[in-house]
DNA sequence: AATGAATGAGTATTCATTCAT
DNA sequence: AATGAATGAATACTCATTCAT
């Protein structure tokens, strides 16, 4: 995706290294409660545009004019649409990937449950902006990065269950777990999407329950109480 | 981003008024064979282009210097940017969705694999535009509308068949048809596109075995000759 | 002639949509003294260039390098050409119709004199944009309509006068107040518009008198201390 | 009005030179009676386009396309745009001048009369065409020039039966001959303009008795058998 | 820190006219 | 003489970003 447009910081180098940020480029003024009122206000207005136009036809005019500032104090605080924009979702994602800690002896296909439960209510929560997200994701690369980054982090998790419960022989181990992981979580996410932003019938506790049934019967785990999953004789 | 433009009705179209404009909207020009000889480069010049820029990026003018043809000699042919990548984007995705058919005695097993084979093979032969589709939608109302058209229209079919698995007793029955061929549907779709546009450790063959396996799994299907699948006792 | 064009809607509208848009179409900047002299300079410089090409020839470059500012900011005062062009015009025809009052006592043929006599002075000294504003009204309905309103809104002042000419017995009783006035203003408005406006061996001061004439015989009134107007025997 | 655009015969020095007609530029093509025949259809579809959209928006494409021939051929039968119109307003300005001949013994009020009834009736028969004349007249220098020289022709014709009146002592001696002619002929014009190209409630026959009796009363004449004109003693 | 005016690169689109067939 | 494809000059408009106050 090579540069095309002539505007200074078009978005693909724009959040460049991120993390890395630029010593002199990442702006603050968060010295005083003002200035950080202000960002704050420019953080919501953000989110609330792009949630509305998506990135690519938003304007930071349009951004300003919710926050209820001027024009041009959006560059005392950011640098360019791209950087709001990767906070504006950074803040998002956390929650959507923080998975919620279970008692000790919660049963492994509750934990599933809850787990996917926790996606999709945290997704509903967000889908607006998280479909915002996903647009961006496919223009740019570094913001493509982060979220497969978060994407493999995921699933990498997901990976570390599964070998566990085939370790343990309560999973079928013809299942690559890598594999798996990355299409049950790919599943889900796909699946989220599908549920809060298109106009279909199903609902979220259906979809919880059969996602999390799908999962397991997936994986060759065994429904508690019930006998093997998916078994017919 | 300039490509997003749009100018103001102009003193102009006040008087045009009447019957004016009337039906010669519609651009074909596939008269001669010249003519269509022009219409099929720029429609490859524009895939090309596409694949490379990104919707988002893509200049016309990039496309008319790739199919070689004056800058004027596009609108000859389509009225916007969005009339050629709707009918590039058409074109691909048909083949894509096109479910070759197996013989009449094919183990239903196999036809899973073979549909998933299908499909990556299909996906990954067009991975990068496909991609670019992607975007698309996340940007175009009428692109994602007819995306999820033919998504649903894929999952409906899959609903089929999973509804005569489960009439037949060859299915788990807790699985909900709709539910599970959104679900599964989107899954590969996912998967196939984390396959081909990204840097994993995937590869094509095992991916098509692990997708069957879980799809298999995930219905309660029995493997041919292995007994109940995700049996374990 | 290509100033007639207007951008298809463009991919881009599509996901707007919503209370996007808003009222920040109205554009002002009065807001500082800096803002207003460019607005200021902007229709002196438009005014100049609509004398020089007319309306169609016009370009806002030439606008904008005419009034010594950059090329986007015309858009910060003005959304089209039309806009600027509007107030313009509308900043011009005001003089022209403004009808100077006249001290109580004064002969009603010496008022229909100076009512001519303003009008030729105001229609020549803007000789030039008015034949510009002439032309916007043949392509543009909104310019065409606020002109005729005002047409009409002059020959409703000439009309009532003419009644209550007649009323005194001071006007020819079978003349038809408003299409006398209609005719009677528009014998003046085109007069004016030839006098200034084409190459011929009228001057000034015979046109007001002999309008004054003609229009003073035509109502059928006496020229003070005449006899009756247009009696000869 | 300097030459703005680039295209190859802006209009401005297209027509130059009207009737002289550059040697090589004039194309007939009236050898066969096909050529001649789609030249006609060409003529009239000109007419009727350039009634609907007028001049500065009409388009060659939609003159072709209303003929019902292709594109190129137009330029088989004319040089440009202005060309085609200059054909199409000479064909139709000649009725509106032509004076129509009345018996030698004829009353002057009615003949009068009788002229001011064909200038109106011809006007109403084409007058969305003469509106667009009036446009480009103001666009064109030619048409303008031309526009001048007819109205000067007709002034004349005018003026010298004004001064013929004045000689007989029919007509107010104070009255300009060639002031008042062309003060009563642009009346006449800008009312038909008003009468048949704008919405207002005046109708042909009183239009056609109120500009006679105008016109009669501004000379000074007498009505026949009604002693002398708006005498009121 | 805030304001709002100024900047200017970038690109889509129209349509009269030409040209190869 | 007709066709229709090709040309390309010309220009309006947007919006991220900078800058003077």
């Amino acid at each position: 995706m090579p540069e095309v447009t002539g505007r200074k910081p078009a978005i693909s180098n724009a959040s460049r290294g991120r993390n890395a940020a630029g010593p002199e480029k990442r702006r603050g003024t968060g010295r005083t409660y003002r200035g950080r009122e202000t960002r704050r206000r420019l953080l919501d207005a953000a989110k609330e545009v792009f949630e509305r136009d998506g990135f690519v036809h938003a304007r930071i005019t349009d951004v300003c004019t919710t926050a209820g500032i001027s024009h041009g104090s959006f560059y005392t605080y950011f640098v360019t649409k791209e950087e709001i924009f990767t906070e504006v979702a950074d803040s998002i994602e956390l929650d959507l990937l923080a998975i919620e800690p279970a008692p000790e002896d919660t049963d492994p296909v509750e934990r599933i449950r809850l787990a996917n439960e926790h996606y999709l209510r945290a997704y509903g929560a967000n889908a607006k902006i998280m479909s915002v997200i996903h647009q961006v994701s496919t223009i740019d690369a570094d913001v493509r990065a982060t979220r497969l980054q978060r994407q493999n982090a995921f699933a990498e998790v997901i990976e570390r269950r599964i070998r566990r419960l085939q370790e343990s022989g309560d999973a079928d181990p013809l299942v690559h777990p890598a594999y798996a992981a990355q299409a049950l979580g790919g599943m889900v996410a796909h699946f989220a999407d599908n549920l809060f932003n298109t106009d279909n019938d199903f609902d979220l506790e259906t979809a919880t329950e059969q996602l999390t049934r799908i999962w397991v019967n997936a994986l060759g785990m065994r429904y508690p109480g019930q006998g093997p999953a998916a078994t017919r004789n």
